[in-house]
DNA sequence: ATGAAAGCGCTAACAG
DNA sequence: CTGTTAGCGCTTTCAT
């Protein structure tokens, strides 16, 4: 049997330019051109006979220059964080890149703790279409802005304390006051909270969405119940758990537990199991934002779940109309969230 | 008080060009462009000259101009899969990440289940300077090989049969033996497998490897002990578990099983104990990859671990190496595993 | 050491 | 409808 391609042309050693195409074509560059961009203003003869050289050559027209010329590159950051940590950023990255793929948009990620100054810098010069951000703190606002004045933006997930910039986020206070609602009406007393120091606005307004609607039950949370960890995973929130149930060892015994996200309320779980207690007999336990895991048996966790898949469709929409309009009003919206009953509360 | 930025001027309106540097700072275009590349034959007077410019006027080089120059768009494509499922490929995203941008490349992703012609034809069209792949399979082999063809390609994780691409995996036909002796030297003797149809080379590689394995100890697994999934996920290992669990009811109870990654051995922990059966005292259980999630208590999977940062530091100096000599022959390297014990057997 | 000039491959305005 | 032409902003000879 003879090798598969021999009755075909070996491939082209040198680039194919859309000169050549016109060469082969017997037309003109401009003509390749049109073709290229579907231009109605070509005879569907020329047409067909510039498609029919570049299937056979194999050209592809070449993308700098041609975002040289249109200003566009038709590829948008993407600035999460936690990849390896968080299941909730993998999960958003996974929506993010579909959601722009099917516009015929490219992702390009920028993974880092640490959002600065430099990074933000080499970020916006490496010449990306606009930005979308899933970890955004008040603390960077300012670099946000910056790029906001550059490119188009949408942070989607974490919000900053900004009306000029379009944002997406989850209705947290009114999560986060849901959860206390659901713990008050069920006799829940002795309340511990598993949260952080200088939140981003997502969790701080969990928090404080959870703790004010608590007050309105008339129920304190003791400064002893309330555990901030200095990242959030898996192993600071067994930590905050277990010492919110040893310091109600001393006082009154814990018998729910809020944690402002789901990576450390499966962190918790273990922890509150590993000083002998069960959930949710003795402790309940819910997270925030029901990650993939959430819903495994040996986890099964009860959690809030954002709209995650409407968060990503409407910000990614939102971008592409300010691709098209930069002068577009900001706008912030916020999405409903759902709490998700399974076993570790009631 | 003054809005901050009242003392400054505002942003300029036209992005400045290399020309605009040139015209401010008295010398040539070229001058900046020699400043910009770092060459020495610039005078250090001069380059400083040039260099305050630019500081001043918060001057960006035009990324599509460059490339268009210089044939290089520093952007490497990133192609993973099951993002969202299988905690294994953010992990690997985020260390493939942070390797290319400490070498001042950035990444796109490239999510994709079944990753075809046309995708393939978008993404390297799209303009980048290499590939490196997660998700390879030997079934979409003349896709890669057409890549590897126009653009630097390496494969990390996931192998395909040839010679002519780099590639960087795990030992897999080692681990998979490895396993198979531990619970040939503990005594186990009806041993089950969880594995797929169609497999990755990966996966095929690790159940060959225990099969045989097993073989020369003289234990041979019994069909109904493999259970083959439709797709990798907590969901299908819990299913394929209890069948073969069940099946074992009917002949002789399974006292081990391996399952090919951790995704379905986490599934198939709780499948096990859905069932009634205790882990590890009725029937171990083995994965295979140490994905974050198999270090959690309410988990401790005995898992096989993969060199994984050196898999990708690896592929990743491969790539710029090839990138900097394109004509490099290609290696094919095997790097070594560990097996984790933790609590889910033995 | 620096400047002038050519040109990367494409799009779009203009002319016909 | 199609061709000619003029750049986009940069890197890189080639002069000087």
């Amino acid at each position: 049997m003879p090798p598969p391609n021999s009755s075909t042309a070996p491939p082209p050693r040198r680039k194919l330019t859309s000169r050549d195409v016109a060469r082969l074509a017997g037309v003109s560059q401009a003509t390749v051109s049109r073709v290229l961009q579907d231009s109605p203003l070509v005879q569907p003869a020329t047409r067909k006979a510039v498609l029919d050289v570049i299937a056979q050559s194999g050209y592809a027209p070449n993308a700098a220059a041609r975002s040289m010329r249109t200003r566009r590159t038709n590829i948008i950051a993407l600035v999460v964080a936690n990849l390896a940590v968080n299941p909730l950023y993998p999960a958003m990255l996974q929506l993010l890149s579909a959601a722009l793929r099917k516009r015929g948009l490219s992702a390009s990620v920028w993974e880092e703790e640490d959002f600065g100054e430099d990074t933000m810098r080499v970020m916006v010069e490496s010449g990306v279409d606009g930005v979308i951000a899933t970890t955004a703190v008040n603390a960077t606002l300012p670099f946000w802005l910056r790029i906001a004045e550059r490119v188009p933006l949408v942070l989607v997930h974490r919000t900053v304390a900004s009306d000029a910039i379009d944002q997406f986020s989850s209705d947290n206070l009114g999560s986060g006051a849901a959860v206390a609602r659901y713990f008050a009406e069920n006799g829940r007393r002795n309340i511990g909270l598993i949260t952080g120091h200088n939140l981003p606005n997502t969790l701080g307004e969990r928090e404080a969405g959870f703790v004010s609607e608590l007050g309105r039950h008339g129920i304190e949370v003791d400064e002893r119940a309330i555990a901030r960890v200095p990242s959030f995973s898996y192993g600071t929130g067994a930590d905050a758990a277990r010492e919110i149930v040893m310091n109600g060892e001393k006082t009154a015994e814990v018998d729910a537990i809020f944690c402002v996200n789901d990576i450390v309320a499966v962190g918790a779980l273990d922890g509150v199991r590993s000083m002998g207690r069960t959930v949710p007999d003795d402790v309940w336990v819910v997270g925030h934002d029901d990650i993939p895991m959430a819903g495994w048996s040996c986890i099964n966790l009860t959690t809030v779940a954002q709209s995650r898949a409407a968060m990503v469709e409407a910000a990614v929409a939102r971008l592409c109309a300010r691709l098209a309009s930069p002068a577009l009003q900001a706008e912030s919206v916020v999405l409903p969230y759902q709490i998700v009953h399974r076993g570790t509360a009631g």
